[in-house]
DNA sequence: TTTAAATGATAGCTTTACTATCATAAATAG
DNA sequence: CTATTTATGATAGTAAAGCTATCATTTAAA
């Protein structure tokens, strides 16, 4: 049997829903291959279209522009690690082992899924260390709040909270704990292999590292409540 | 008798020297206003060049592009911090007092100093919080690294470290806690005031309790080892 | 098979990002 | 106090980015 992965997405994100046609999917699929290779700033919807064999009128029929996609894509991305950490901690008890598999996963290059075909979650896991936080970090941060576009985070955000929670009921700050460790676990990524002497990963450049200092700061965090 | 403070920039991040001119000095001034107001993406040299009352070439003589204005007035902050750093930390000789200091300088919205004229701290730490990893999240990181844009915030990450070392000599991280630091307290700011369920803080909305939450987070992962 | 939907091809417009040229004003050196 | 460097202003122009519009054609659904 073969298994296909389908991650319902905000329907106000695209004009034209990229999934449901071929073009669209393969929107989809250069996007994130062109944003790995060049970077946001680089990207634009003619690359995009000379690259796919289409117009640029083509791409702002299913996007009303370059941040749209962006959006999209991490929306993706947030939505298929909240479904591997659910698959992932699915009959797992000891909330303490949940929460250093969701470390895991953050902080773990991930390797492309069959199980869906248009997206290479390698490359997105890439494009969320190095673009992921512009998704946010904008003047219409609050424009795009209202349209519902950062659900996917808040809604993992919430998963790990609440997994922090069941470790250490009386933990004062859950939520900013979550996103800490998410951003964190992309920072320091970053970091190590851009800027290595911010970091104490320079040396190695190992993504365990990154994993064993995560634990070592949740785990000293919430240990004592 | 009235104090003037000076930082020592990166010859590298301009082509003629800001502070030298009235000009230069304009451009530094209205740059962090506009930035601050509509953000690093919308900012143009043409709007800068209106704001002035000069024209766009005017600009393109003091530096390349909007991006090296961008590490020029946050490589500014960062020089501003580290010496606000070890004023404040003068003549302390416990550590963790010293700590504590750090982490309320990051997470307290400075008010505009007096001693530096054309540079107003204030909107500065606002453009810190919005935009301030723009600066290294683009793919010429490698080659901004190799003109040295990146030092004031590695000299202000190793002068925290070090502070962390003093606490706790054998703690393993000290470099990947203080960017955990710094990056947090602006990044749980941003989300505090922008996507607040992202935070434990959405309620009372106050810089106060990002900076318990950071000391939490802080000393007790330091206070084991 | 008719009708609607999706795509391709082309054009055009505004803004951004940047370079070049020349005249003039201000500062400074001889 | 003039000569000359240096900074600025004014203007022009180019390539690319970002976006909209139109119409013909292909593909798919009714």
């Amino acid at each position: 049997m073969k298994l296909q992965l389908q991650i319902k997405m905000n329907e106000d994100l695209f004009l034209r829903n990229p999934e449901h046609t071929e073009l669209g999917r393969n929107i989809i699929k250069h996007s994130i291959q062109l944003i790995e290779k060049d970077g946001f700033e680089a990207f634009t919807f003619k690359k995009l279209a000379e690259d796919i064999g289409t117009t640029e009128a083509g791409i702002y029929r299913y996007f009303e522009n370059k941040h749209r996609v962006l959006l999209y894509i991490i929306s993706w991305y947030w939505g298929w690690l909240e479904y591997q950490i659910s698959f992932q901690t699915n009959n797992v008890t000891d909330p303490v082992v949940k929460l250093k598999k969701v470390i895991k996963l953050l902080g773990t290059t991930v390797e492309d899924d069959a199980k869906t075909s248009y997206v290479n979650e390698s490359l997105l896991h890439q494009i969320i260390i190095s673009e992921g936080s512009k998704a946010y970090l904008t003047k219409q941060v609050g424009e795009d709040n209202k349209h519902q576009f950062f659900k996917p985070y808040k809604d993992l955000c919430a998963v790990i909270g609440n997994i922090i929670l069941e470790c250490s009921p009386k933990y004062k700050y859950p939520r900013s704990l979550a996103t800490t460790i998410i951003e964190m676990a992309h920072f320091q990524n970053f970091f190590m292999n851009n800027l290595p002497s911010l970091t104490d990963f320079g040396k190695n450049k190992e993504e365990s590292d990154i994993i064993l200092f995560l634990n070592d700061l949740v785990f000293s965090s919430i240990k004592k409540g």
